[in-house]
DNA sequence: AGCCAGGCTCTCG
DNA sequence: CGAGAGCATGGC
């Protein structure tokens, strides 16, 4: 699996299993705005992981096909087991390699919806959710975009990054390490309004991020507790609600099972191809994934995708 | 101009 | 409890 140091870098090659459309997979970076903390540029994704308190910048460049996936990662710094790992780990969940697609293929050939969005004509195979590299990250981000559009959130979430973040070049791209809960800790809220935060946010942000480097809550510990246990713990942080924890549950710790019918782009999606484009409530939402059980997590990824694919077709046409 | 954005807390009946 | 107000700003 190492490779040969290339221009003083380090290389790692390897063969992911299948299914797996990388390109696909890591589209959403380019989505809503550039992402100092994850900058993707020409297919190829941008990172810094920590290793102690090394900040490593690594890169991810996805090739083969969906059938026969191949990536390649760089990055710069010892080159020891515990940097390899790290990388290594981060490409993993950033390419969702822990999904099982064909457990959740063949339990949902059959259904009415996802059926025909899962076949390998359709566009998707392979698609697999991103984990979040850092649970601390995934909160900050989900805060950020608690009731305001996307490309605002991204916008305020950069600002933040680019203050309080650790900026590293690598290849000639700067790449930020997100920041630490200690650092925004110290933070003064007043600092976060001026990033165009509301009050609430950025109390809840500085809230999270001393509850954290208190000790007072554990995020990694979290992902030896059942679902209904990582809400209570986290829905008793104050601005981490339902919806966020949902998320977190689905796309921090990759639990399988988990419908954030409270997220309005899930509704959105839920609405356009199961309810031909009829308003529903969250608890409509929830009774209606309830026939993904027990893939509920991918079940909601490839409806996401699959409207958000439409849209942009939609727009396309338009001009 | 006005309404909606990948919510959450707080208050009140 | 369930419903409603307030939050702050950008884009359409």
């Amino acid at each position: 699996m190492q490779g040969p140091s290339r221009n003083g870098r380090r290389v790692l090659a390897f063969r992911p299993r299948p299914p797996l459309d990388a390109r696909l997979t890591l589209a959403r970076y380019g989505l809503w705005g550039e992402d100092p903390a994850a900058p993707y540029r020409d297919g190829v994704l941008y990172r810094v992981t920590r290793v102690g308190d090394r900040a490593v910048p690594f890169r991810l460049r996805p090739a083969g096909t969906p059938d026969t996936p191949e990536v390649t990662l760089e990055f710069e710094g010892p080159d020891t087991p515990a940097v390899r790992a790290a990388v290594r780990r981060d490409a993993a969940r950033l390419l969702g390699e822990g999904w099982n697609l064909p457990a959740f293929y063949g339990s949902v050939m059959e259904d009415p919806v996802l059926g025909p969005l899962v076949r390998r004509a359709d566009g998707l195979w392979g698609l697999r959710p991103t984990l979040a590299p850092d649970p601390f990250e995934l909160l900050v981000g989900a805060i950020s975009a608690q009731q305001v559009n996307l490309t605002f959130a991204l916008v305020t979430r950069a600002r933040l990054v680019r203050r309080f973040g650790e900026p590293v070049r690598f290849a000639g791209v700067c790449v930020y390490a997100f920041p630490r809960p200690a650092t925004l800790a110290a933070a003064a809220p007043e600092a976060l309004r001026a990033m165009q935060f509301s009050q609430r946010k950025a109390e809840y942000i500085v809230g999270l991020a001393r509850t954290l480097a208190d000790g007072r809550l554990d995020l990694d510990a979290l992902a030896g507790a059942p679902d209904d246990e990582v809400v209570a713990r986290l829905t008793a942080v104050r601005g981490l609600g339902r919806w966020t924890a949902e998320w977190f549950l689905a796309r921090g710790l990759g639990r399988p099972d988990v419908c954030p019918a409270d997220d309005l782009g899930v509704r959105r999606a839920v609405e356009a191809l199961c309810y031909a484009g009829r308003a529903r409530d969250a608890r409509a939402v929830r009774r209606r994934a309830a026939a993904w059980r027990p893939h509920r997590t991918l079940a909601v990824h490839y409806v996401l995708a699959a409207h958000h694919r439409a849209r942009a077709a939609a727009r396309g046409r338009r001009g």
